[in-house]
DNA sequence: TCTCCCATGTAATTCGTTACATGATTCC
DNA sequence: GGAATCATGTAACGAATTACATGGGAGA
């Protein structure tokens, strides 16, 4: 399973019980936005997954108000969560960063901390043979506006390595805070 | 036609004539690697073109070497292209910021440096409202790991509206540069 | 001969989009 | 009474993915 919109919906069931109107509602209000909200994406996905026995839908009713599907992962649910955010980061992850952020979004309570600093690291090693390769297509020629384009995408990856130096120090932060309280 | 891929095809053919090949290699070997470079997405879509009249293809035939299809703009996909790349900037595609570089990327050839200013003024007064209403998700209790993420996102937008700024800049100085001259 | 590169295509399947359909409750 | 919100679904269509198929040339 690689699509991103059941990976997302796993991260989320994981995180608690959720409906699919919750779902679709994280999609709409939040940073989560890259995902369409749309019940013709979100309902069929969430079948799928219920399918391949990954989720369980409990069907809540509640006097009155129309009934609701309340959906949580299952063991193998879980297991195959965990999977997906322990695969190694590959090179062509590097072509869609939002999936990688979103990936480390739920790392602590998937993997936890340590796991997160790992991940961190090993980012940090791929952007670092990345950046490199990126510079080549600098032509002298290029029109302003791709030059420019392309100077972001470049100065981007370069504040994402910085970023996971920064992260990585966060987390020794915490460890540190951890003891001493 | 919203279809991104189609966009970036319309692009690549608005600079010079290319092969399906070649559209296929600048998707393998370019930071235009977010795009697919297998043929079962770009042959059919530069059909889809064809049949459209946005595109028409040339074939060569060389002595020997296998035939090849060189596709070029018609009058009416110039016309198209310009239609998707002078669309006003949505507060959605504020979520897929690939593709409006994308689309800045292809400016100064499709509609010229000043509506590249334009574009970005726009990009700038877009992200100056965005920006604000992504702090709000920053609760206290998140997991490290989401914080930092959408810390790194916040900051991602930040680093585009400095950008934004420095590329009109860039754009002025290329102006007194050219009187200069 | 074998492998790599050039070059174009199709078929099966899966997934997302748009639009439609339904139905209850709350608030104005 | 009408609009907004809660809540779940389906149908038609379009498009991407993976895998397969084909065929020629160049160089080891």
């Amino acid at each position: 399973m690689q699509a991103p919109l059941e990976h997302a919906l796993l991260g989320l069931l994981q995180q608690q019980p959720r409906s699919g109107y919750d779902l679709r509602k994280v999609f709409a209000t939040t940073p989560m936005g890259t995902f369409s909200d749309s019940p013709g994406a979100i309902y069929p996905a969430l079948h799928r997954l219920e399918r391949r026995g990954l989720i369980r839908g409990q069907i809540q009713d509640r006097g009155g108000l129309r009934r609701r599907r309340l959906f949580r992962l299952t063991a193998a649910g879980l297991h195959a969560f965990r999977l997906l955010q322990e695969r190694p980061i590959a090179r062509d992850d590097l072509a869609h960063l939002e999936a990688l952020m979103l990936r480390f979004a739920f790392m602590d309570q998937s993997l936890g901390p340590a796991a997160s600093v790992r991940f961190l690291r090993a980012l940090a090693a791929e952007l670092a043979v990345h950046i490199p390769t990126l510079r080549v297509h600098l032509a002298p020629d290029m029109p302003l506006s791709a030059r420019l384009a392309l100077e972001h995408g470049i100065g981007d990856y370069k504040a994402l390595l910085r970023w996971t130096r920064s992260a990585v120090l966060r987390y020794r932060g915490a460890a540190k805070g951890d003891r001493l309280s």
